[in-house]
RNA sequence: GCCAAUGUAGCUCAGUGGUAGAGCAACGGUUUCGUAAACCGUCGGUCGUCGGUUCAAUCCCGACCAUUGGCUCCA
């Protein structure tokens, strides 16, 4: 959003520096061994920050020359070389004025002094350094560097390295500093572990949600008709969303929840109110006007025209009657033909209103206002594709009178909503621009408020059991003080009354949970869950968020006991997300193989021979089990039974019926279950029973 | 959005300044086979799009589009 600054980041202490372990040591130091053969290559480099990070280590530089992959083999030599040398990684205290005067003389960072060429970001980054911490350089070789270490012992304790990407970042994170090229590298304790990581990683990409998606054909995203993330389900994927929803009704159906549906576009108005539009605009996609007709614009044009000239008209009328009733101390400013206009209109119709004026002047008047009121019917309608559904809900709380006893009042809907996200932070299923929300709106009395959050709550955890999921953290975001009428709504007693009963209901509930300020939504405090997919990738899946602001925009009240209207609390929630980031997760969670009650194809029945009797076996089965509203599919087809499981095999398919001639004779199936291999002849009815029972339990 | 890399058949990938190839898939046929692939054949491409250089461009240059990685974790 628009609206957010960049956070001031959190300076590590000298005391978070010496816990650093042994592998980021390797890390930072072989940064600075990169930066060592960098400014060798190009003696004008400068460089800016250089630390070791969860994968490894970058160094940002500004440099004319662009690095690209191609250096690399370069750069990786003149580092080669450095660790063969075997320079100790000398620390050396000096005071600020020393540090200030060899950054001047661009000693930092360098190899020798260059005049002319200042470490000018090591001069920002002294900046950063308190009053009363050391300075310390830390030298290998020729190379000096502002750095507060610690280090490994000497250049040859860098086992082994690899760069790996260039990428951009601006100085201090902040977009208003200088662009500088970001170089990443990744090291290791030896040669062994660097190849180990980088087999992990082939090992994460074949597990990429993408990647298994394309394989077994769950979604598209057809760039070029549809648009960039725009994902389309195809029939395979499309069979998980609705597993997904199916158990999401169910369970909000035994929860006490309502369903609605509503449009995927409102007026404009709908966001002015909701204050979505100053908030929010820029997540949105541009507005899709009414009417934009040539006919349209010519009939506005004429009306506008018309309507210029009335203005004129009561203008030169009034002036002379009101001339000396306008108090010049009191004028704003004039406007581009340095007249009061709006002023003389104003004083016009207060004369006219108190029938004062002369009847010239009252026609004219009234003609301004004709042409006025006509105008503004002729505004094109703006209508915006819904980047969330709360506004929509609360218009459907709006379109009955509430009672106390109607509360709580939960609305759930499957609705899809649209977010214009960066082109570059679109990223496969997990981040994209349209999406299907599992989303509701509880509508409640304070007093119900702890129960229903709790309630959602409970709902996160039931829903994890049933995927597995076991590490995850709930994340609650508060506002700041610095953001109110800013990024939050101006209502700094209600953020924190609200803050409050939350942080209340996640003590007595016993959740574990972290508190991060500044992250609140616009409207309130919320709970995000956090989640981290077998890759390593973190999302945030579930969201819970209170409203204590939007309703009361829309003019939502409830009849209370009292007899006095007043305004609910809202708690938007979506335990699942969106099944464009659910289901991304799950693929890369199961690695494609989904559980029974999930897999896209449950059953596969595959036949040994081509008899009319063995057909006619299978296809009961077939027909028994598709009659039970499970996915299942038949090979009957001529080829190898080898080659059908492998087929299946590929396709991930759950659980696969082999049936041949034995099989038959006996009443009898041959179970295979995907990655388990075949669990031999058990008898149909057997067999059968228990896929429905698998299935209707959600079993694991 | 910014920086970089990438874009060749439905998929995975070769390849070249002189009109493009493999495997899998698809389709046709032969094969009737008990747990991860039996054989033969056929089809399939404006080499992301547009423009430039050239006698000639998929290849060189530029712009655009898209994808991927990064842009948060400070000397």
């Amino acid at each position: 959003m628009s609206a957010e600054q960049p956070e001031p980041k959190e300076r590590k202490t000298l005391d978070d520096r010496q816990k650093m372990t042994e592998l980021e040591r390797i890390r930072h130091s072989a940064a600075h061994v990169m930066a060592t053969a960098i400014v060798k290559l190009w003696p004008d480099a400068q460089f800016a920050s250089g630390p070791a990070v969860e994968k490894g280590f970058y160094y940002d530089v500004e440099l004319k020359h662009r690095i690209s992959p191609e250096d690399f083999p370069k750069i990786e030599e003149e580092m080669k070389k450095e660790i063969k040398a075997n320079h100790v990684f000398e620390k050396i205290t000096v005071t600020r004025e020393q540090a200030l005067e060899d950054s001047k003389k661009g000693r930092l960072g360098a190899l020798a002094e260059r005049p002319g060429n200042p470490s000018k970001f090591k001069i920002g980054n002294l900046e950063d350094i308190p009053e009363g911490e050391p300075i310390t350089y830390y030298k290998s070789g020729d190379f000096i560097d502002l750095c507060a270490g610690p280090h490994v012992m000497r250049t040859g304790n860098v086992g082994a390295f690899r760069l790996t990407t260039v990428a951009s970042a601006y100085y201090k994170g902040d977009e208003r500093n200088p662009q500088l090229q970001r170089i990443y590298g990744t090291a290791f304790k030896n040669k062994t572990e660097l190849e180990a990581y980088f087999t992990m990683i082939e090992e994460a990409k074949r597990r990429d949600h993408r990647k298994i998606g394309q394989e077994m054909g769950l979604f598209v995203i057809d760039t070029e008709f549809v648009g960039p993330g725009l994902p389309m389900w195809l029939p395979k994927g499309a069979a998980i969303c609705e597993e997904l929803e199916k158990l999401a009704k169910e369970t909000e159906f035994a929860a006490g929840y309502v369903r609605v549906k509503t449009p995927h576009i409102a007026k404009e108005k709908m966001y002015k109110t909701s204050g979505h539009l100053p908030y929010y605009a820029e997540s949105m996609f541009p507005p899709l006007k009414y009417d934009d007709s040539d006919e349209f614009k010519e009939e506005r044009a004429k009306v506008f025209t018309a309507w210029l000239n009335a203005e004129v008209q009561v203008e030169t009328l009034a002036e002379p009657f009101v001339k000396d009733k306008l108090n010049p101390a009191l004028l704003p400013k004039p406007d581009h033909e340095g007249k009061h206009g709006d002023a003389i209109r104003a004083a016009a119709f207060e004369l006219v209103d108190k029938g004062q004026a002369i009847s010239e002047l009252t026609t004219a008047v009234a003609e301004y206002r004709r042409l006025d009121a006509e105008l503004e019917k002729l505004k094109p309608e703006i209508y915006y594709l819904k980047a969330m559904n709360c506004p929509h809900h609360h218009r459907i709380f709006a379109a009955e009178p509430r009672s106390y006893r109607d509360l709580p009042l939960r609305l759930a809907e499957y609705g899809t909503n649209y977010r214009y996200e960066q082109s570059g932070e679109l990223f496969g299923l997990m981040r994209v621009r349209s999406l299907n929300m599992n989303d509701a709106h509880i509508y409640c009395t304070p007093e119900q408020f702890a129960q229903e959050f709790n309630a959602v709550n409970d709902l996160y955890l039931k829903y994890f059991k049933i995927f597995g999921i076991e590490k995850y953290v709930m994340r609650f975001s508060t506002s700041a003080p610095e953001g109110l009428g800013k990024k939050y709504v101006n209502e700094p007693e209600l953020w924190k009354k609200t803050e409050d009963m939350v942080r209340q209901v996640l003590i007595d509930s016993k959740i574990s949970y972290v508190e991060v300020p500044n992250e609140a939504a616009f409207y309130g405090p919320k709970i995000d869950v956090q989640v981290w997919s077998v890759i390593g990738r973190e999302f945030t899946l579930a969201t819970n968020q209170v409203d204590f602001a939007v309703p009361k925009r829309f003019g939502l009240v409830y009849r209370d006991k009292d007899n006095t209207d007043k305004t609910p609390l809202c708690i938007h929630r979506a335990p699942l997300g969106t099944h464009e980031r659910f289901i991304g997760f799950l693929i890369e969670h199961y690695a494609g193989n989904f559980p029974l009650w999930l897999a896209p194809e449950q059953v596969r029945v595959l036949t040994l021979g081509e008899e009319e009797p063995l057909l006619n076996y299978a296809k009961a089965i077939v027909s028994e089990l598709r009659a039970n509203f499970v996915r299942c599919e038949a090979d009957f087809g001529t080829d190898p039974i080898k080659a059908k499981i492998a087929e299946a095999e590929k396709a991930k398919v759950h659980t696969m019926l082999v049936i041949g001639g034995r099989d038959m004779d006996a009443g009898n199936v041959s179970v295979r279950l995907h990655g388990k291999g075949n669990l031999g002849a058990k008898p149909k009815g057997e067999v059968i029973t228990d896929i429905l029972a698998a299935i209707k339990e959600r079993r694991a």
